[in-house]
DNA sequence: GTTGTATATATGGATAAACGTATATATGAT
DNA sequence: ATCATATATACGTTTATCCATATATACAAC
């Protein structure tokens, strides 16, 4: 009799999602997007107010974490929290975000997503 | 009319609470200490198996960041979480803790509390 | 094809974090 | 007083992290 094993969440190391919210740039980006759901790099970008490669590079390290998925869509890449990061490191994302919703504040008004009436043109 | 403000809880920035947990000696001695209460400089010393001045530099780091506090007896130094630390970040620690209990476990298991019948003695 | 825009990565240099060793301080015992 | 134990800190070195710049890739428009 074969058994399958599904793994329906990303094991995350407790220490590998400390070391990705240690980052100012990376901690607003997961906060963000906890807060919005969806966001593109350009978004990022102009958020954050940093220069493309740093978004970027940032970017890259919450994937590899398994932290963020991205999904191409025409020229644009839009990223969001992981669908599969374990509930447990969602809760604590949350409750950061919750306790702390003032430090994300100046970020999110320079977020496209707040500014436009039209959230679904890109930049 | 005079206000005063008292201070209940310690107002700790995100980042700073990231940064702690960070580095493995600190996340699991904080671990520790949430699941035990209050340990020794020594206690944590034989349960991460590491030098005392490395244990005690990574124990003042988290005292100045205010997520431990420390009480001299006798000739020893007792560690626990702040008991203002505030609750949107002892949540994360018990979170972290619920959801990775196997993370600390070879650690507790060097951790006298755990295998001494007198707890009250130290070291 | 060319051009422009969006995003990713590679490289070298600067900054910060962590470490080991040595030393200092405080307490207790003799 | 001396000696031993427990803990803290200082100093120099190694190691890891972050960044700016340059370059590469992918797509869309023409």
């Amino acid at each position: 009799m074969i058994f399958r094993i599904f793994w329906l969440v990303c094991a995350v190391n407790p220490l590998t999602l400390f070391k990705c919210l240690n980052d100012e740039t990376r901690l607003v980006m997961v906060l963000l997007l906890q807060q919005y759901g969806e966001l593109c790099v350009c978004d990022l970008m102009a958020a954050l107010e940093e220069s493309q490669p740093k978004i970027s590079r940032h970017l890259a390290q919450l994937r590899s974490a398994e932290l963020l998925s991205s999904e191409k869509r025409g020229q644009w890449v839009y990223y969001r929290l992981h669908p599969q990061l374990a509930p447990w490191a969602v809760q604590i994302i949350a409750t950061t975000l919750t306790a702390n919703g003032d430090f994300i504040t100046p970020y999110a008004n320079r977020c496209r997503v707040l500014i436009t009436d039209n959230p679904t043109s890109c930049c």
